[in-house]
DNA sequence: AACTATTCATAACA
DNA sequence: TTGTTATGAATAGTT
Protein backbone atom coordinates (compact mmCIF):
# COMPACT_ATOMS: atom_id res chain seq x y z
CA UNK A 1 0.00 0.00 0.00
CA UNK A 2 2.47 2.72 -0.62
CA UNK A 3 5.15 3.64 -3.08
CA UNK A 4 6.08 -0.52 -4.04
CA UNK A 5 5.20 -3.46 -2.98
CA UNK A 6 6.75 -4.58 0.32
CA UNK A 7 7.74 -8.30 1.08
CA UNK A 8 6.49 -9.42 4.23
CA UNK A 9 9.97 -10.31 5.89
CA UNK A 10 11.93 -9.04 8.55
CA UNK A 11 13.12 -5.44 7.85
CA UNK A 12 16.60 -5.12 7.85
CA UNK A 13 16.95 -1.59 8.35
CA UNK A 14 15.94 -0.67 11.92
CA UNK A 15 14.92 2.32 11.61
CA UNK A 16 12.37 1.97 8.74
CA UNK A 17 11.37 -0.89 11.48
CA UNK A 18 10.54 1.37 13.69
CA UNK A 19 8.56 3.47 11.20
CA UNK A 20 6.95 0.95 9.99
CA UNK A 21 5.72 -0.88 13.00
CA UNK A 22 4.63 2.22 14.47
CA UNK A 23 2.65 2.88 11.97
CA UNK A 24 1.12 -0.41 11.02
CA UNK A 25 0.86 -0.80 14.81
CA UNK A 26 -1.25 1.99 15.11
CA UNK A 27 -3.58 0.64 11.90
CA UNK A 28 -4.34 -2.65 13.38
CA UNK A 29 -5.20 -1.59 16.16
CA UNK A 30 -7.59 1.00 14.44
CA UNK A 31 -9.15 -2.26 12.15
CA UNK A 32 -9.64 -4.07 15.69
CA UNK A 33 -11.28 -1.37 16.98
CA UNK A 34 -13.38 -1.23 13.40
CA UNK A 35 -14.01 -4.79 13.32
CA UNK A 36 -15.47 -5.00 17.64
CA UNK A 37 -18.18 -1.87 16.56
CA UNK A 38 -19.35 -3.00 13.23
CA UNK A 39 -20.19 -6.58 13.73
CA UNK A 40 -20.44 -6.35 17.28
CA UNK A 41 -17.59 -8.68 18.43
CA UNK A 42 -15.18 -9.43 21.01
CA UNK A 43 -11.82 -8.19 20.33
CA UNK A 44 -8.52 -8.01 22.11
CA UNK A 45 -5.31 -7.23 20.41
CA UNK A 46 -1.76 -7.35 21.95
CA UNK A 47 1.47 -5.89 20.64
CA UNK A 48 4.74 -6.38 22.17
CA UNK A 49 7.51 -4.04 19.85
CA UNK A 50 10.72 -5.79 20.12
CA UNK A 51 12.43 -3.46 22.78
CA UNK A 52 9.49 -4.86 24.82
CA UNK A 53 6.82 -1.58 25.00
CA UNK A 54 3.49 -3.17 25.10
CA UNK A 55 0.48 -1.73 23.33
CA UNK A 56 -2.61 -3.32 23.48
CA UNK A 57 -6.65 -2.87 22.38
CA UNK A 58 -9.68 -4.60 23.75
CA UNK A 59 -13.44 -4.27 22.92
CA UNK A 60 -14.91 -3.37 26.22
CA UNK A 61 -13.01 -1.84 29.44
CA UNK A 62 -10.76 -4.59 30.01
CA UNK A 63 -9.66 -7.95 28.83
CA UNK A 64 -12.23 -10.20 31.16
CA UNK A 65 -15.29 -8.87 29.28
CA UNK A 66 -14.79 -10.54 26.30
CA UNK A 67 -16.13 -13.94 27.82
CA UNK A 68 -19.39 -11.42 28.39
CA UNK A 69 -20.90 -10.63 25.35
CA UNK A 70 -23.80 -9.60 26.60
CA UNK A 71 -23.19 -6.86 28.79
CA UNK A 72 -26.19 -7.34 30.94
CA UNK A 73 -24.50 -10.08 33.83
CA UNK A 74 -21.48 -7.91 33.86
CA UNK A 75 -23.12 -5.29 35.62
CA UNK A 76 -23.43 -7.43 38.46
CA UNK A 77 -20.15 -8.54 38.46
CA UNK A 78 -18.22 -5.12 39.03
CA UNK A 79 -20.56 -4.51 41.67
CA UNK A 80 -19.98 -7.90 43.17
CA UNK A 81 -16.14 -7.26 42.82
CA UNK A 82 -16.13 -3.65 44.09
CA UNK A 83 -18.32 -5.14 47.00
CA UNK A 84 -15.85 -7.40 47.73
CA UNK A 85 -12.74 -5.36 47.46
CA UNK A 86 -14.10 -2.98 49.85
CA UNK A 87 -14.25 -6.03 52.29
CA UNK A 88 -10.50 -6.56 51.59
CA UNK A 89 -10.01 -3.50 52.55
CA UNK A 90 -8.56 -2.57 49.24
CA UNK A 91 -10.77 0.18 48.58
CA UNK A 92 -12.70 0.99 45.18
CA UNK A 93 -12.18 -1.24 42.54
CA UNK A 94 -10.00 1.20 40.63
CA UNK A 95 -7.93 1.38 43.97
CA UNK A 96 -7.39 -2.31 43.61
CA UNK A 97 -6.57 -2.53 40.23
CA UNK A 98 -4.31 0.71 40.82
CA UNK A 99 -2.40 -1.20 43.67
CA UNK A 100 -1.84 -4.31 41.42
CA UNK A 101 -0.56 -1.99 38.29
CA UNK A 102 1.98 -0.24 41.11
CA UNK A 103 3.06 -3.62 42.48
CA UNK A 104 3.97 -4.87 38.86
CA UNK A 105 5.66 -1.49 38.39
CA UNK A 106 7.73 -2.35 41.39
CA UNK A 107 8.33 -5.50 40.29
CA UNK A 108 10.31 -4.48 37.49
CA UNK A 109 12.43 -2.86 39.13
CA UNK A 110 13.30 -4.39 42.51
CA UNK A 111 12.34 -7.97 42.68
CA UNK A 112 10.71 -8.72 46.16
CA UNK A 113 9.85 -12.23 46.22
CA UNK A 114 8.28 -12.06 49.38
CA UNK A 115 6.18 -9.07 48.39
CA UNK A 116 5.05 -10.17 44.94
CA UNK A 117 3.91 -13.69 46.97
CA UNK A 118 1.72 -11.69 49.48
CA UNK A 119 0.26 -9.91 46.60
CA UNK A 120 -0.85 -13.50 45.12
CA UNK A 121 -2.39 -14.26 47.73
CA UNK A 122 -4.46 -11.24 48.33
CA UNK A 123 -5.03 -11.33 44.38
CA UNK A 124 -6.25 -15.27 44.78
CA UNK A 125 -8.59 -14.13 47.32
CA UNK A 126 -9.94 -11.02 45.66
CA UNK A 127 -10.27 -13.79 42.73
CA UNK A 128 -11.94 -16.12 44.52
CA UNK A 129 -14.26 -14.34 46.72
CA UNK A 130 -15.59 -12.45 42.62
CA UNK A 131 -16.02 -15.97 41.72
CA UNK A 132 -17.95 -17.43 44.19
CA UNK A 133 -20.27 -14.41 44.50
CA UNK A 134 -20.34 -14.17 40.60
CA UNK A 135 -21.78 -17.48 40.34
CA UNK A 136 -24.33 -17.40 43.25
CA UNK A 137 -25.63 -14.20 41.03
CA UNK A 138 -25.99 -16.39 38.66
CA UNK A 139 -27.63 -19.63 40.56
CA UNK A 140 -29.90 -16.91 41.96
CA UNK A 141 -30.41 -15.13 38.16
CA UNK A 142 -31.65 -18.71 36.84
CA UNK A 143 -33.61 -19.32 39.50
CA UNK A 144 -35.45 -16.52 39.38
CA UNK A 145 -35.91 -16.56 35.91
CA UNK A 146 -37.09 -20.28 36.24
CA UNK A 147 -39.96 -19.43 38.77
CA UNK A 148 -40.86 -16.56 36.50
CA UNK A 149 -41.60 -19.10 33.93
CA UNK A 150 -43.39 -21.31 35.93
CA UNK A 151 -46.01 -18.70 37.13
CA UNK A 152 -46.38 -17.17 33.94
CA UNK A 153 -46.92 -20.43 32.60
CA UNK A 154 -49.67 -21.22 34.97
CA UNK A 155 -51.15 -17.40 34.68
CA UNK A 156 -51.46 -18.79 30.93
CA UNK A 157 -53.25 -21.88 31.53
CA UNK A 158 -55.63 -20.47 33.46
CA UNK A 159 -56.26 -17.48 30.95
CA UNK A 160 -56.62 -20.63 28.55
CA UNK A 161 -59.13 -22.75 31.04
CA UNK A 162 -61.41 -19.11 31.56
CA UNK A 163 -61.20 -18.31 27.73
CA UNK A 164 -62.43 -22.20 27.39
CA UNK A 165 -64.98 -21.63 30.16
CA UNK A 166 -66.37 -18.29 28.22
CA UNK A 167 -66.99 -19.91 24.52
CA UNK A 168 -68.33 -22.95 25.90
CA UNK A 169 -71.34 -20.85 28.11
CA UNK A 170 -71.45 -18.72 25.01
CA UNK A 171 -72.32 -21.42 22.33
CA UNK A 172 -74.81 -22.98 25.02
CA UNK A 173 -76.89 -20.20 25.94
CA UNK A 174 -76.90 -16.43 24.56
CA UNK A 175 -78.97 -15.26 27.33
CA UNK A 176 -77.21 -16.90 30.19
CA UNK A 177 -75.42 -13.97 32.23
CA UNK A 178 -72.46 -14.22 33.95
CA UNK A 179 -72.31 -15.61 37.32
CA UNK A 180 -70.50 -14.37 40.19
CA UNK A 181 -69.14 -17.58 40.51
CA UNK A 182 -67.48 -17.59 36.98
CA UNK A 183 -65.94 -14.13 37.80
CA UNK A 184 -64.45 -15.23 41.22
CA UNK A 185 -63.21 -18.68 40.29
CA UNK A 186 -61.22 -16.90 37.66
CA UNK A 187 -59.87 -13.67 38.74
CA UNK A 188 -58.66 -15.14 42.33
CA UNK A 189 -55.42 -16.81 42.01
CA UNK A 190 -54.78 -14.86 38.57
CA UNK A 191 -52.67 -12.71 39.76
CA UNK A 192 -51.68 -13.21 43.58
CA UNK A 193 -48.98 -15.64 43.02
CA UNK A 194 -47.09 -13.44 40.25
CA UNK A 195 -46.47 -10.42 42.87
CA UNK A 196 -43.08 -11.68 44.17
CA UNK B 1 -12.09 0.65 1.32
CA UNK B 2 -15.65 -0.50 -0.41
CA UNK B 3 -17.75 0.95 -3.01
CA UNK B 4 -19.07 3.19 -0.43
CA UNK B 5 -17.69 4.65 2.48
CA UNK B 6 -18.97 2.93 5.64
CA UNK B 7 -19.32 4.45 9.00
CA UNK B 8 -17.80 2.69 11.60
CA UNK B 9 -21.02 2.23 13.77
CA UNK B 10 -22.75 -1.78 14.16
CA UNK B 11 -24.40 -2.93 10.66
CA UNK B 12 -27.60 -3.63 11.81
CA UNK B 13 -28.27 -5.95 8.77
CA UNK B 14 -27.77 -8.99 10.11
CA UNK B 15 -26.14 -10.97 6.89
CA UNK B 16 -23.88 -7.94 5.61
CA UNK B 17 -22.74 -7.62 9.68
CA UNK B 18 -21.84 -11.78 8.86
CA UNK B 19 -19.93 -11.32 5.45
CA UNK B 20 -18.49 -7.86 6.61
CA UNK B 21 -16.87 -9.71 10.05
CA UNK B 22 -15.87 -12.66 7.72
CA UNK B 23 -13.78 -10.59 5.74
CA UNK B 24 -12.37 -7.84 8.20
CA UNK B 25 -11.76 -10.49 10.55
CA UNK B 26 -9.14 -12.29 7.95
CA UNK B 27 -7.96 -9.08 7.06
CA UNK B 28 -7.37 -8.17 10.81
CA UNK B 29 -5.25 -11.64 10.81
CA UNK B 30 -3.06 -11.01 7.72
CA UNK B 31 -2.12 -7.35 9.48
CA UNK B 32 -1.28 -9.00 12.67
CA UNK B 33 0.75 -12.05 10.75
CA UNK B 34 2.59 -9.11 8.55
CA UNK B 35 3.22 -6.87 11.70
CA UNK B 36 4.91 -9.51 13.57
CA UNK B 37 6.74 -10.76 10.73
CA UNK B 38 7.90 -7.47 9.38
CA UNK B 39 8.71 -6.16 12.89
CA UNK B 40 9.45 -9.12 15.03
CA UNK B 41 7.18 -8.02 17.73
CA UNK B 42 4.74 -10.48 19.48
CA UNK B 43 1.13 -10.11 18.32
CA UNK B 44 -1.48 -11.53 19.96
CA UNK B 45 -4.99 -11.16 18.57
CA UNK B 46 -7.97 -13.35 20.00
CA UNK B 47 -11.47 -11.98 18.22
CA UNK B 48 -15.03 -13.27 19.72
CA UNK B 49 -18.13 -13.10 17.04
CA UNK B 50 -21.31 -12.06 18.70
CA UNK B 51 -22.70 -15.96 18.36
CA UNK B 52 -19.74 -16.76 20.06
CA UNK B 53 -17.41 -18.81 17.54
CA UNK B 54 -13.46 -17.59 18.72
CA UNK B 55 -11.15 -16.82 16.24
CA UNK B 56 -6.90 -16.08 16.93
CA UNK B 57 -3.81 -15.26 15.93
CA UNK B 58 -0.64 -14.98 17.74
CA UNK B 59 2.75 -15.22 16.51
CA UNK B 60 5.17 -17.09 18.19
CA UNK B 61 4.45 -20.65 20.21
CA UNK B 62 3.72 -18.64 22.81
CA UNK B 63 0.90 -16.69 24.08
CA UNK B 64 0.99 -16.74 26.86
CA UNK B 65 4.50 -15.58 27.46
CA UNK B 66 3.25 -12.21 25.99
CA UNK B 67 0.29 -12.15 28.30
CA UNK B 68 2.15 -12.65 31.35
CA UNK B 69 3.69 -8.99 30.23
CA UNK B 70 -0.20 -7.71 30.29
CA UNK B 71 -0.83 -9.02 33.76
CA UNK B 72 -2.35 -11.66 35.64
CA UNK B 73 -6.11 -10.40 35.83
CA UNK B 74 -7.05 -11.34 32.57
CA UNK B 75 -4.53 -14.35 31.89
CA UNK B 76 -6.43 -16.88 32.83
CA UNK B 77 -9.60 -15.99 30.61
CA UNK B 78 -7.10 -15.03 27.84
CA UNK B 79 -5.71 -18.56 28.76
CA UNK B 80 -8.73 -20.18 28.41
CA UNK B 81 -9.66 -18.48 24.91
CA UNK B 82 -6.48 -19.62 23.60
CA UNK B 83 -6.82 -23.34 24.89
CA UNK B 84 -10.78 -23.12 22.79
CA UNK B 85 -8.61 -22.22 19.82
CA UNK B 86 -6.36 -24.53 19.80
CA UNK B 87 -8.72 -27.04 19.24
CA UNK B 88 -8.23 -28.87 23.06
CA UNK B 89 -4.82 -29.84 22.93
CA UNK B 90 -5.87 -32.15 25.84
CA UNK B 91 -8.60 -34.14 23.85
CA UNK B 92 -10.91 -35.45 26.18
CA UNK B 93 -11.84 -34.71 29.59
CA UNK B 94 -10.98 -38.03 30.65
CA UNK B 95 -7.24 -37.60 28.24
CA UNK B 96 -6.62 -34.41 30.77
CA UNK B 97 -7.49 -36.52 34.21
CA UNK B 98 -5.56 -39.77 32.97
CA UNK B 99 -2.39 -37.03 32.19
CA UNK B 100 -3.14 -35.51 36.37
CA UNK B 101 -2.94 -38.82 37.60
CA UNK B 102 0.24 -40.07 35.87
CA UNK B 103 1.96 -37.03 36.80
CA UNK B 104 1.56 -37.10 40.41
CA UNK B 105 2.27 -40.44 40.39
CA UNK B 106 5.49 -39.58 38.62
CA UNK B 107 5.60 -37.08 41.27
CA UNK B 108 5.64 -39.41 44.24
CA UNK B 109 8.50 -41.09 43.03
CA UNK B 110 10.95 -38.38 42.09
CA UNK B 111 10.34 -35.14 42.54
CA UNK B 112 11.26 -32.43 39.73
CA UNK B 113 10.31 -29.22 40.83
CA UNK B 114 10.39 -28.23 37.00
CA UNK B 115 7.68 -31.19 36.55
CA UNK B 116 5.44 -29.79 39.32
CA UNK B 117 5.58 -26.34 37.87
CA UNK B 118 4.95 -27.89 34.37
CA UNK B 119 1.52 -29.66 36.05
CA UNK B 120 0.80 -26.58 37.65
CA UNK B 121 0.43 -24.92 34.40
CA UNK B 122 -1.52 -27.68 33.20
CA UNK B 123 -4.28 -27.42 35.93
CA UNK B 124 -4.27 -23.44 35.78
CA UNK B 125 -4.98 -24.16 31.91
CA UNK B 126 -8.03 -26.90 32.21
CA UNK B 127 -9.13 -25.09 35.02
CA UNK B 128 -9.65 -21.67 33.46
CA UNK B 129 -11.25 -23.61 30.82
CA UNK B 130 -13.67 -25.41 32.90
CA UNK B 131 -14.89 -21.19 34.41
CA UNK B 132 -14.87 -19.93 31.41
CA UNK B 133 -17.10 -22.97 29.84
CA UNK B 134 -19.24 -22.77 32.89
CA UNK B 135 -19.97 -19.19 32.34
CA UNK B 136 -20.78 -19.31 29.02
CA UNK B 137 -22.98 -22.31 29.75
CA UNK B 138 -24.67 -20.15 32.50
CA UNK B 139 -25.34 -16.83 30.30
CA UNK B 140 -26.55 -19.49 27.52
CA UNK B 141 -29.01 -20.14 29.91
CA UNK B 142 -30.61 -17.35 31.29
CA UNK B 143 -30.54 -15.98 27.57
CA UNK B 144 -32.90 -18.43 26.67
CA UNK B 145 -35.01 -18.59 29.96
CA UNK B 146 -35.42 -14.60 29.66
CA UNK B 147 -36.56 -15.54 25.64
CA UNK B 148 -38.87 -17.69 27.16
CA UNK B 149 -40.27 -15.12 29.55
CA UNK B 150 -40.83 -13.07 26.57
CA UNK B 151 -42.97 -15.50 24.88
CA UNK B 152 -44.81 -16.30 27.50
CA UNK B 153 -45.72 -13.05 28.59
CA UNK B 154 -46.54 -12.10 25.05
CA UNK B 155 -48.78 -15.27 24.54
CA UNK B 156 -50.21 -13.80 28.48
CA UNK B 157 -50.98 -10.78 27.11
CA UNK B 158 -52.91 -11.83 23.62
CA UNK B 159 -54.79 -14.23 25.81
CA UNK B 160 -55.96 -11.27 28.25
CA UNK B 161 -56.99 -8.78 25.63
CA UNK B 162 -58.92 -11.66 23.99
CA UNK B 163 -60.24 -12.01 27.27
CA UNK B 164 -60.93 -8.62 27.20
CA UNK B 165 -63.14 -8.27 24.33
CA UNK B 166 -64.99 -11.53 25.17
CA UNK B 167 -66.37 -10.02 28.20
CA UNK B 168 -67.51 -7.09 26.60
CA UNK B 169 -69.30 -8.76 23.88
CA UNK B 170 -70.73 -10.67 26.25
CA UNK B 171 -71.96 -8.01 28.95
CA UNK B 172 -73.55 -6.18 26.03
CA UNK B 173 -75.52 -9.00 24.87
CA UNK B 174 -76.56 -9.94 28.25
CA UNK B 175 -78.13 -6.15 28.64
CA UNK B 176 -75.68 -5.74 31.58
CA UNK B 177 -76.70 -7.71 33.80
CA UNK B 178 -73.79 -8.01 35.98
CA UNK B 179 -72.57 -4.35 36.22
CA UNK B 180 -69.93 -3.43 34.20
CA UNK B 181 -67.61 -1.94 36.11
CA UNK B 182 -67.36 -4.95 38.11
CA UNK B 183 -66.28 -7.17 35.07
CA UNK B 184 -63.48 -4.70 33.20
CA UNK B 185 -62.52 -3.45 36.87
CA UNK B 186 -61.65 -6.93 37.56
CA UNK B 187 -60.77 -8.06 34.45
CA UNK B 188 -58.14 -5.60 33.10
CA UNK B 189 -55.88 -5.15 35.65
CA UNK B 190 -55.22 -8.46 36.50
CA UNK B 191 -52.50 -9.44 34.01
CA UNK B 192 -51.32 -6.18 32.94
CA UNK B 193 -49.42 -5.54 35.98
CA UNK B 194 -47.52 -8.47 35.70
CA UNK B 195 -46.52 -7.70 32.11
CA UNK B 196 -43.56 -5.51 33.29
C1' DA C 1 -17.77 -17.24 -3.52
C1' DA C 2 -16.21 -13.90 -7.19
C1' DC C 3 -16.01 -9.46 -8.91
C1' DT C 4 -14.79 -4.29 -9.12
C1' DA C 5 -15.37 0.44 -7.91
C1' DT C 6 -13.87 2.78 -4.16
C1' DT C 7 -11.90 3.95 -0.07
C1' DC C 8 -8.14 3.07 3.00
C1' DA C 9 -3.43 2.16 4.60
C1' DT C 10 1.04 2.91 4.09
C1' DA C 11 6.21 2.92 1.76
C1' DA C 12 8.90 6.14 0.38
C1' DC C 13 9.98 10.64 0.67
C1' DA C 14 10.42 15.35 2.74
C1' DT D 1 9.37 12.38 14.58
C1' DT D 2 5.50 14.12 11.82
C1' DG D 3 3.36 15.11 7.44
C1' DT D 4 2.57 14.38 2.47
C1' DT D 5 1.68 11.64 -1.59
C1' DA D 6 1.78 7.97 -4.91
C1' DT D 7 0.55 3.52 -4.86
C1' DG D 8 -0.76 -1.06 -3.30
C1' DA D 9 -4.37 -3.39 -0.42
C1' DA D 10 -8.60 -4.11 1.64
C1' DT D 11 -13.20 -4.23 1.20
C1' DA D 12 -18.61 -2.63 0.43
C1' DG D 13 -21.80 -3.46 -2.54
C1' DT D 14 -22.96 -6.27 -6.26
C1' DT D 15 -23.61 -10.62 -8.99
Amino acid sequence: MGRKKLEIKRIENKSSRQVTFSKRRSGLIEKARQLSVLCDASVALLVVSASGKLYSFSSGDNLVRILDRYGKQHADDVKALDLQSKALNYGSHNELLELVESKLVESNVDVSVDSLVQLEGHLENALSLTRARKTELMLKLVDSLKEKEKLLKEENQALASQMEKKNTAGAEADNMETSPGQISDINLPLTLPLLN
